[in-house]
This record gives structure tokens, C-alpha cells and sequence, in this order.
DNA sequence: TAATAACCTCGCAA
DNA sequence: ATTGCGAGGTTAT
């Protein structure tokens, strides 16, 4: 049997919204039950379900965790101690990002691992998120660990060391194509602690930002994404060509503007947390302008 | 400082 | 059918 641990929450949740809206590469619909999601977490399988009192997380009793852990575990990873209808009312004098809010008024940043995010921002420079998927999950299959919950069959994304081992050589058969050096680069700075990770965590954004884009292939933007969905720096704010076309349309701004002055331009506007802001005009944009993306995710998985 | 090309791969027709 | 283009960027020139 497997163990269900469940977790009361006040906060809005939409698990399809959070899962699957760009910032998390690696969870998969449950095809034998609907609105349930698979992924692996620390390692271990993880299946989620929403339920009428909260959430509820359902992983293998080996796992060797108590119940109480995997409700912290859960309370971090879906940043449940943030107060998400303060952040919205904070946001809602904008009129599209409260377009965005009230399509996906559950939609959440969520707390992953630096080393992942990292990976997976490093994989999705000039790509698109079906095949940063397609290619994590074959970076995990060749170089993870595998991790059961019953019958699903899944792998830990590797390790940096992993990584690091396997080499830019290894990594290019792995379909990562020019973004193999980068990997290989990254996972060698966090195996030989030369990037902290999860020193940087809760850093201030400037030292965080410093520390990220000092490495090969990671300019602004992909560190904005690792600052936002892992490293607790609520207020980055990735411009990506979507959230660009989405400023240029809704706000009138020059198309040309550098990098960091649509940054000003998001902290002047948006404020400490421009990040949740960036992430309801992201992905309002994106489901309104390309649907066909988002059922590209669910194609089969390992080769 | 600002523009432009190159970089792997792959799915779809902008 | 098949070719060409562009995809949640970054770097080098």
C-alpha cells in the first residue's frame, strides 16, 4: 500500500494551472485518474490529487518520511505560506494582470529545486517547453535514479554531479543540443560548490543575479527564472518573448527596450512581487495566443 | 551602445 | 511531400 498523506489548506490551489504553466517541466497528468499528477520530488514518486479540504500527496511508505514532513514538504513546494489573495488584491489595479488572475486565480509560483529549474532554464534557451520536457525526461531516464510509486516507473532528475560526469559529449547524444556545453558548465560550478545554489536562496536579487549569469549561457532571463521559481525572489521578473509581446500589446512599451529597462519598467509598475505578476500575463498570453502548446505536454514520455 | 548571425533539434505551416 | 522557419536565449562579432 501506498502512503496518503493529506494537507488542509485556506490558500487557492489549481494544480493544473501550477503544474503545468511553464515553470515545472516535469509533472505528468495521471492518465489513470483524472486531475491527479505525477512527479518526482527529492527523488521519490509523487502523485498529488486536489481535494474538497486541501491537498492530498500519495507516495511509497518506504520513502521513509513521516506525515508531518510531507506536509511541510508540500507547505514549501506550493509556497502555501504565501498569502496569494493578498499578492492578487496587491496586483488587481492592473487590468491585465487581473485578466490573467481571473482565469487562473489558483495558479501558484512554486518552490522547486535550484539545480532543476537551472537545468531545465539552461535546456529551454531557443527551444519550447514540449521538447524541454521531452528532453529532461531523457536526461532523467539515461543519468537518474529510478523512483516507483506502485506501478509508476519514474527517475530522479540527475544529480549536478551526474551530470558532470556524463560530460557536453554525452549530453549532445542526449538531444541538448548547443545548450550541452552550458549544462555541462553549470553542473560542474554546483558539483565543485563554486555556484552555491541554495546559498543563494532568500540572497538578495543583485548577488543571486550575479552569481547565475557569471556561468556560460545564462544571461538575464534564464536567471530570472531560477530567482523565481526556486531561489524565493518573488519580485523576478523573466521577459521572455511572450511576456515582451504581452507588454508591447497591452502597455504600449517599445518592443526594443533592453532587457534591464523592462525590468525597471516591471519593478516601477508591479513591485516586490512583479514575479506573480510576470506569471498571469505569461501565461494568459500564452494560453490565449498558442493553445496547441499546452497539448504538446502531454505526449509520451521516455524513449 | 545597438544590431546581426550562429548555435542543435524538431514539429509544423505563422 | 518537402523545405523553411521559429521556438519561454546567449554569446560573439
Amino acid at each position: 500500500m501506498t502512503l496518503r498523506v493529506s494537507l488542509a489548506i485556506d490558500q487557492p490551489l489549481d494544480l493544473d494551472a501550477s503544474l503545468d504553466s511553464g515553470q515545472s517541466f516535469r509533472w505528468r497528468r495521471d492518465d489513470a485518474e483524472p486531475g491527479a499528477w505525477l512527479g518526482v520530488l527529492e527523488g521519490r514518486v509523487v502523485r498529488l490529487r486536489r481535494t474538497r479540504s486541501g491537498v492530498e500527496a500519495e507516495v511509497e511508505p518506504e520513502a521513509g518520511l513521516s506525515a508531518e514532513e510531507i506536509a511541510t514538504r508540500l507547505t514549501a513546494y506550493f509556497r502555501l505560506d504565501d498569502d496569494l489573495p493578498a499578492i492578487q488584491r496587491a496586483l488587481a489595479a492592473d487590468p491585465h494582470v487581473t485578466a490573467g488572475i481571473v482565469v487562473f486565480p489558483g495558479l501558484r509560483i512554486l518552490r522547486q529545486d535550484p539545480w532543476e529549474i537551472l537545468a531545465g532554464f539552461i535546456l529551454s534557451s531557443t527551444s519550447n517547453i514540449p521538447r524541454i520536457a521531452r528532453t529532461m525526461e531523457l536526461l532523467a531516464s539515461s543519468l537518474g535514479e529510478e523512483a516507483r510509486l506502485g506501478g509508476v516507473r519514474r527517475h530522479a532528475f540527475p544529480s549536478p554531479e551526474a551530470v558532470a560526469e556524463a560530460g557536453e559529449g554525452r549530453l549532445r547524444e542526449l538531444r541538448c543540443g548547443f545548450r550541452a556545453a552550458y549544462l555541462a558548465a553549470a553542473a560542474d560550478a554546483v558539483a565543485a560548490g563554486r555556484l552555491p545554489l541554495h546559498e543563494l536562496r532568500g540572497a538578495p536579487y543583485a548577488e543571486a543575479a550575479a552569481a547565475l549569469t557569471a556561468l556560460p549561457g545564462i544571461g538575464p532571463k534564464i536567471a530570472d527564472c531560477v530567482m523565481l521559481f526556486s531561489l524565493d525572489r518573488a519580485e523576478a521578473f523573466p521577459v521572455d518573448l511572450w511576456v515582451r509581446r504581452a507588454l508591447v500589446d497591452h502597455y504600449g512599451l517599445d518592443p526594443k527596450l533592453s532587457y534591464d529597462s523592462v525590468r525597471e519598467w516591471a519593478w516601477e509598475r508591479f513591485g516586490a512581487n512583479a514575479g506573480y505578476a510576470n506569471q498571469y500575463l505569461f501565461w494568459h498570453i500564452r494560453q490565449t495566443r498558442r493553445p496547441m502548446i499546452a497539448a504538446g505536454l502531454t505526449q509520451p514520455l521516455e524513449p
